[in-house]
DNA sequence: TATCCACCGGAATTTATGGAAG
DNA sequence: CTTCCATAAATTCCGGTGGATA
């Protein structure tokens, strides 16, 4: 059933891009004058997370830097500070830095190894809260910006001043797909990543019409639908696989977040998922229960109370657990119950104390 | 309704880690 | 080997906030 699990990942790049070609040839003409050895315009992308905006920038600027020898980047800003962007850059054009090299150094040399036009991907650009680095790379002549987020308008009230100038009327927006537009890229895939003919164009488009243009739930989904299918011993794949496919799908995404996390961030989950819903009080009660042999024999050691609190809102913003009410009476709970820790965490002391409560 | 109090999260500060220079 | 330096992670500090209590 299953050929080739590769084709459905994140990574996996597809060799033609579907219905995109307007947004293509907007980002290649922003990039134009690269072709004279000059700077490129700088360019905002923005999209719904899972709409491709991150393919559509690696593949036009794979086949830009393939035709016309134009250097480029791609730094995943989530998270990151000034220097570890600035850091990342200045490894690209050339040897990696010392870690102890000061910032402003690291500023100096990328000024001078800057020579041809390099286009700079930042990448989940939404949470650079920390905008010196943005301004650090506009300094540097020949460095053109393809910045990525989810909402234009308000990562552009969060830049610097001059940003925003050079930014001002350069913003490509990119929609969900349409049903027939998916189905059309689920297409290669489904001839890729399965046996011949297991899965039919109308269920392509029903899967697509069911995650609302959204590619990469509908990759998974696709992938899950064949899962089931497999799991089942049906030959093809069937209307009830596909039906099933969504939660899967939903639930694979949360698992991939929730495995890309510390064990910091899986004890506090498997405390939230346990406990259904738990208050702020209680949770970090409980956390000190069993810190002590949740960690034992671990290189990690027990979090304080504000530590842990960063860590359930990394939780929040990786769509896990949600954090209800805004401060006496927070609330925390997990999102999807079937997603949980693949670590072997005991909280059987926790349950213990809770029954003689 | 006024006051209290404990959690929340921003900001400042400390600690841990690791590479480079002396 | 020791000292120095820079960063990232963790902790401490503290004002804001909104439920609890009278």
């Amino acid at each position: 059933m299953i050929a080739d699990r590769s084709v459905f990942d994140d990574k996996y790049a597809p060799q033609r891009l579907l219905h995109r070609d307007a947004a293509v040839d907007r980002l290649a003409t922003a990039l134009a004058p690269t072709k004279r050895g000059q700077q490129g315009d700088d360019l905002l992308i923005e999209g719904s997370p899972g709409v491709g905006k991150t393919v559509l920038a690696r593949h036009t600027l794979s086949q830009l830097s393939e035709r016309h020898d134009l250097d480029y980047t791609h730094v995943e800003c989530m998270g990151a500070s000034t220097a570890s962007i600035i850091r990342e850059v200045l490894a690209a054009v050339g040897p990696k830095p010392a870690t102890n090299t000061p910032l402003e150094d690291l500023c100096l040399s990328l000024r001078e190894r800057v020579e041809d036009p390099l286009v700079v991907i930042l990448d989940e650009a939404s949470d650079i809260h920390d905008t010196k680095a943005l301004d650090r790379l506009a300094d540097v002549t020949g460095i053109s910006l393809v910045v990525i987020c989810y909402d234009a308008a308000e990562w552009l009230t969060h830049a610097p001043r001059r940003i925003t100038h050079r930014l001002h009327g350069q913003t490509l927006t990119l929609d969900r797909y349409g049903t027939d537009e998916l189905a059309d890229i689920l297409e290669p895939r489904a001839e890729k990543g399965l046996d011949h003919g297991v899965v039919a164009r109308r269920q392509l488009e029903m899967i697509a019409d069911e995650v609302a243009g959204i590619a990469r739930f509908g990759i998974y989904s696709l992938l899950a639908a064949a899962t089931l299918a497999q799991d089942r011993d049906h030959h093809t794949v069937r209307d009830e696989d596909v039906a099933g496919a969504y939660p899967l799908a939903r639930e694979w995404m949360r698992q991939a977040a929730l495995d890309s996390l510390s064990f910091h961030h899986h004890l506090l989950y498997a405390l939230v998922r346990d406990a259904g819903e738990i208050d702020g009080e209680t949770l970090h009660d409980r956390y000190d229960a069993v810190a002590d042999r949740a960690y034992d024999g671990r290189s990690r050691t027990p979090l304080a109370e504000r530590s842990q609190r960063r860590k359930l809102r990394k939780l929040d913003e990786y769509d896990l657990v949600e954090r209800l009410g805004s401060t006496r009476d927070r609330r925390y709970a997990v999102i999807d119950q079937s997603v949980r820790s693949g670590y072997d965490i005991d909280l059987s002391r926790v349950l213990q104390s809770g029954l003689q409560d």
